[in-house]
DNA sequence: TGACAGGGGGTGT
DNA sequence: ACACCCCCTGTC
């Protein structure tokens, strides 16, 4: 088998605009997804004037596994390493949350009663919550506190490329951040586990840019090393439950681990408040001055039990229009 | 072009 | 309320 090859592109049954599969992939649930753009055969043929076309193809990497995303004629395609096609092919589409049906679910929202809800959904049609895995979601919001996307991306992907074990290697000009020339094949780095993190010394991870939130990965790897289980044990356990036990953690406190619970273990019910969500809420259903708490309080009662899917909607809306 | 504030998708005390 | 660590960005 040629490790350097990937398969054929395969269609995927989701219609999404570039920019819905750009919030989704990018957007702050996942961390680990890098776009590349490509000239489009327009514009190397010389179209002038429009807008300046390209395709953009996104790389992913969850787990051991890596796969391609892109969109072409309104239609979403994927491709993985050959090496790797059988995995990828029987996890993506539970990552991409295929078994879910989004329509449905979104469609139980009050937005009929919520026009500004109503107005969010009509902006971002066919957004979607991912299904990672949960260690590496944890490991992912551990790290941004206080960071914007594309410093916790650098992060990660140093975390990755410095101590995570090798998944395979294929061809492609970007990743990471990082271009490689020509026709290099470089190696896909998987996370390091949180087995492996509880001995990395100190030092080696501050040395991945992470700043004070060294001292909360170390002591988390600690503890969760010296807990077998503990970490699929919380994953399986209800909303509730698996919130009260993921702030056991050092560094995890409620906002981190309802992003955990609704990125990473698929609890809708967990409403993550972030500076944006607080933002929105205040300006948008008019809580101005309301700390994080009664925010998150009034948000899991005026959206329901899926309350986190509505969180992604105002999220993305209000990352698009920033202050207006 | 190089320095230098200011601030960043929180948490812990 | 404020420190935490330090990279990035915008400015001069």
């Amino acid at each position: 088998m040629n490790k350097l090859a990937w398969t054929d592109w395969r269609p995927l049954a989701l219609r999404v605009t570039p920019e819905v599969l750009a919030e989704t992939l990018d957007g702050g649930q996942s961390f680990r997804w890098f776009r590349e753009a490509r000239p489009s055969a327009l514009r190397s043929l010389g179209e002038v004037g429009s807008q300046p076309e390209s395709e953009v193809i996104w790389t992913g990497t969850w787990s051991d596994f890596v796969a391609q995303l892109k969109i072409t004629d309104g239609q979403l395609w994927w491709r993985a390493p050959a090496a790797l096609n059988s995995m990828v092919a029987t996890t993506l589409s539970r990552y991409l949350g295929f078994d879910r049906d989004w329509a449905a679910l979104t469609d139980t929202l009050p937005w009929r009663s919520d026009a500004h809800l109503a107005q969010c959904i009509a902006a971002f049609p066919g957004l979607r919550l991912l299904r990672q895995p949960f260690g590496e979601t944890l490991l992912g919001f551990l790290c941004s506190a206080t960071k914007q996307i594309v410093q916790i991306k650098r992060m990660l992907a140093l975390l990755a490329e410095r101590h995570g074990a090798e998944i395979g290697r294929a061809r492609t000009p970007l990743r990471a951040g990082v271009a490689a020339k020509g026709l290099t094949a470089l190696p896909f780095h998987r996370l390091p586990t949180w087995a492996e993190l509880a001995v990395i010394p100190e030092k080696e991870l501050r040395q991945c840019l992470l700043g004070f939130r060294t001292k909360f990965i170390h002591e988390t790897a600690q503890y969760i090393a010296q807990r077998p289980g503990w970490l699929d044990e919380t994953e399986q356990l209800p909303y509730t439950a698996a919130r009260a036990r993921l702030r056991e953690l050092s560094g995890v406190g409620e906002k981190i681990a309802d992003c955990v619970l609704l990125f990473g273990a698929g609890k809708l019910e967990a409403f993550p408040v972030d500076s944006w969500v607080l933002k929105s809420l205040a300006r948008r259903y008019g809580l101005t001055g309301w700390q994080p708490a009664p925010v998150a309080h009034f948000g899991r009662t005026h959206f329901g039990p899926l309350a986190g899917l509505a969180q992604q909607y105002l999220f993305a809306w209000e990352r698009k229009h920033g202050g207006r």
